[in-house]
DNA sequence: GGCCCCAGTTTTGCATCCAATCGATCCGTC
DNA sequence: GACGGATCGATTGGATGCAAAACTGGGGCC
């Protein structure tokens, strides 16, 4: 349970800053549940390391919207109402927007290869995730849906990437840290109506941005991330009417 | 020198928070010179408290990009690029537009009061800030430039508050973290043709947000920001020629 | 039977202490 | 005189210790 003090963490001496990182790992994929506490003796012990870089890390992440610090109490980690969802879909709707804008004039050829080839997987995957789960895992990690999420950031990435501004990846990345994905997972490993449209809206979107049509690409990835936080959000507001919290 | 320990800081027993937020205001201001190591021991000593708030503190600064943390060395305040600067434009533009876009549609009339309030102490702020000074304040901090900086922030500020997205706000605030308002006052303060220009763009902001018409407001919003940006930007590269960093 | 109060325990928050690392300076050698 | 290497000082990074605050449980009182 101790066990791992050095699995080859290299942490450059940022002891604190690996755990943050790790710690956001774990909650975005939902090891760590939404709403529950992080004690710092408990990670302390798990990571074989004391409580203050423990502090450090959660006081990253409470500055980063993770996780709530509450005096004296300790951290829990942040959920998110559908409400938020849906702001945070029309924020990040504008950026990427603005990426794929940025990116129609901008993207070179390894990367619209890179673009098309993980549009392309993408498609298969969804393709593979529907016709080999017939309702038979329901947790929904199945090898064909680690691989279209995998696509979809590549797909993402490659645009950023193409857009070539740092000041945008950043902000981009910081919105994302306020969104669990094991929630996008669950909610699109079950509708594959939604994966379809998803696939349809990234071919629009890869058209536009390899015909260089740069209004267009952005309308279509404004478009296509709103409608995608507006599916995340339904699906959150459902689960919560049966899930206590 | 050590002096303060307690003039009135109502912490709430989170000491880290109240020092990151002491030490961003303290940068944000230009008080702490961009470039400048910033000392776990200067601070400790000067706040009175121990090294370790001081540690979490930075990392917090560090995480949100406001300072840079080079393992075992120390943390630096960082400075921006007219690169940078311009980056940070575009985004902040896409979002202030969107904020405009939905405080046209949410407006209440009280707010629109506030808002019209703003825009007017502005103007006025800038006939005292150029009839006031001729040349004879370089540093730029005269009450007339305190004044129009002030009703610029209530400006935007009422804007993000009609547009009433919690995530929107956040996220815009985090944009802010980024950018030393010190520069801007003293790109500004020299500068009334840019002074005049801001305010006339902000005159076609609130008239359209009156009129309701979101699409216009976000349009001139967009371009407000963008070429504030510019101006900026290219004020900083101006001083850099003249100024070792 | 329900409510309130009080002690015990848990957990956080900060301070202090020790080790590790980096840069600078000084010395020796070529 | 210049270069290379070792030692010293300064500074950070992490661990531990101790006090304060908040939850928990139990007992007494109304």
């Amino acid at each position: 349970m101790v066990a791992e003090t050095q699995n080859g963490r290299e942490t450059d001496g940022a002891l604190g800053e690996w755990l943050a990182d790790e710690l956001l790992r774990r909650i975005l994929s939902g090891e760590v549940p939404v709403g529950s506490w992080i004690r710092h003796a408990a990670v302390a012990e798990e990571f074989g390391v004391s409580r203050t870089p423990v502090r450090e890390a959660l006081r990253v992440l409470h500055a980063q919207g993770v996780v709530t610090i509450t005096p004296n109490r300790g951290a829990r980690v942040n959920g998110h109402s559908g409400r938020d969802i849906r702001e945070l879909g029309a924020v990040r709707g504008e950026l990427e927007g603005l990426a794929a804008e940025l990116a129609a004039g901008l993207i070179d050829d390894d990367q619209l290869r890179r673009l098309n080839s993980a549009w392309d997987r993408y498609d298969r995957a969804v393709d593979a995730h529907q016709a080999a789960d017939p309702e038979a895992d329901p947790a929904g990690v199945t090898e064909a849906a680690r691989l279209w999420a995998e696509a979809n950031e590549d797909f993402h990435g490659v645009i950023l990437e193409a857009a070539a501004s740092h000041q945008l990846s950043l902000t981009i990345a910081e919105i994302s840290r306020r969104l669990p994905r094991n929630s996008a997972f669950a909610a699109y490993a079950g509708n594959s109506r939604l994966l379809r449209q998803n696939s349809a809206e990234h071919r629009q979107i890869a058209e536009a941005i390899n015909a260089g049509d740069a209004a267009r690409a952005r309308r279509a990835m404004t478009r296509h991330v709103r409608s995608s936080a507006e599916a995340l959000a339904r699906w959150v507001e459902n689960q919560g009417q049966s899930r206590d919290r």
